[in-house]
DNA sequence: TACGCTTATTAACTTAGATCAATGAATAGA
DNA sequence: TCTATTCATTGATCTAAGTTAATAAGCGTA
């Protein structure tokens, strides 16, 4: 499966170099190339599973449900983000995944992938740093819903999700697409729908963004940026030993 | 430094196989013990660190300070937990870390821990799987902050320090020592102080808990599971290539 | 033992945000 | 084009949880 051109390459290439070798020996372990439709469920809250997909295209969400009929939604999964991690290292998934728009995917086993890093430790490192930036991006959720008031939380969602869009070329400097419907989104930030819909109008009331259907302008960037206390992540390349270089 | 009745390795023995070897190996890359007294600041938000400290004993907090002088704690850290993950991948760390006891931990720098996946990639799989249960931590934590009741928060996050303990050896089956004041529970679970104490009462009042001073008791650890809808994480062990068996 | 500081508890008051319910607007199939 | 959902918006009401402030209990140290 041809990974040229994949958003997660884009990913990767940002925190160490693929060599054109590299990219080849990911490319020996992929299966397929898969896609899901709209609503369909990746992965059920409670299964197995063991692979790693690494997504393509479109949009999808993970998220608990709890007895109550709640949901929480721990992380929207944008185009470069791997699925099935970190559900492979454990028995069964707590989590549910289901496809928000069409999505497309390229997927490996998990046992190969990691077949790979006992060839190839850079890969066990690529995983690991994978790894940090979800754990960095749990935290960040963790804090917004933890601590920032409801306008802040959004401020703060909307400047994330447009940085993880940036970072893989599926936004330009100031707006994006966002297939998500505001029950999806009162669902990542701990909120009521109307009551979202209210700070969403404040948003829009104060001149920092403006919004129509699914598309997102973020008109004053710096205003949503001290609004939130938004602070970029700025990765640190992987070390690689001397030797290797 | 000699790491035999380390608590990380109890952790680690619990998803592969560590040989006395890869023991001796990883014992290599330790410069030396430390420890901080109560309240030291081990990591400065907005610092650099590469560093990675292996927990030996005593609590530490990871948490953002926000302007308004809110203060979130994103986890709880034990002995057995890893200190300077993910920060070491990123530039700066954008949260602190704070003793709240008195705190012994073994260090070595990222650098040298990265040089080592190189040349055993086992051990980059290692940071992958304590990077998972991190996730996975953070991931149950969101849950909590988003969509459960300050009552299950509450009784959430004792079965979690619970479980964590128990697999470090720091627990007893329904008890154990917590160091930490209600201001940091109340930060932990998005609370206010006097809010945490009466959700405090209430689950003392239902004999789910017994408290007094710093020892926790879960009177009736199925009725706590229960209310918090809890669900252990069974880890799965990292597979092992056939040639390597 | 006494002092001072930190921590726990309680109460009164206020408010943000949930809930419930209804109405428009938009979109996708038939 | 029409119709049926799904989605966005608004309003009224209610309550959980924050805020503030005061008091009590513990605890460490001189």
């Amino acid at each position: 499966m041809p990974l040229t051109g994949h958003p997660i390459v884009a990913r990767l290439t940002r925190v160490m170099k693929l060599s054109a070798v590299d990219v080849k020996s990911l490319e020996a372990i992929f299966e397929r190339d898969l896609s899901v439709r709209k609503r369909e469920e990746l992965i059920v809250q409670g299964s197995e599973f063991r692979n790693l997909c690494f997504v393509k295209d479109g949009f999808a969400i993970r998220y608990r449900l709890l007895r109550s009929g709640k949901r929480q939604i721990l992380k929207v999964i944008l185009p470069g983000d791997v699925i099935g991690f970190p559900v492979s290292f454990f028995d069964r998934s707590t989590y549910a995944v289901v496809a928000v728009t069409e999505l497309t995917y390229a997927v490996c086993s998990f046992d190969s992938y990691i077949r790979l890093c006992y060839e190839q430790p850079q890969f066990g490192l690529v995983l690991s740093w994978l790894a940090a930036q979800e754990a960095a991006t749990y935290a960040e959720h963790i804090v917004n819903l933890g601590r920032r008031t409801p306008i802040e939380r959004l401020a703060h969602l909307l400047l994330e999700i447009h940085a993880r869009l940036l970072e893989v070329e599926r936004a330009d400097e100031t707006s994006f697409n966002l297939p998500f419907s505001q029950e999806v989104i009162a669902d990542v930030l701990g909120l009521s729908v109307p009551h979202l819909n209210r700070v969403i109008q404040q948003l829009r009331a104060e001149q920092l963004i403006t919004s129509n259907s699914r598309l997102i302008e973020l008109t004053d960037l710096a205003g949503l940026r001290k609004l939130a206390q938004y602070q970029p992540m700025d990765l640190a390349p992987i070390p690689v030993p001397k030797h290797r270089e």
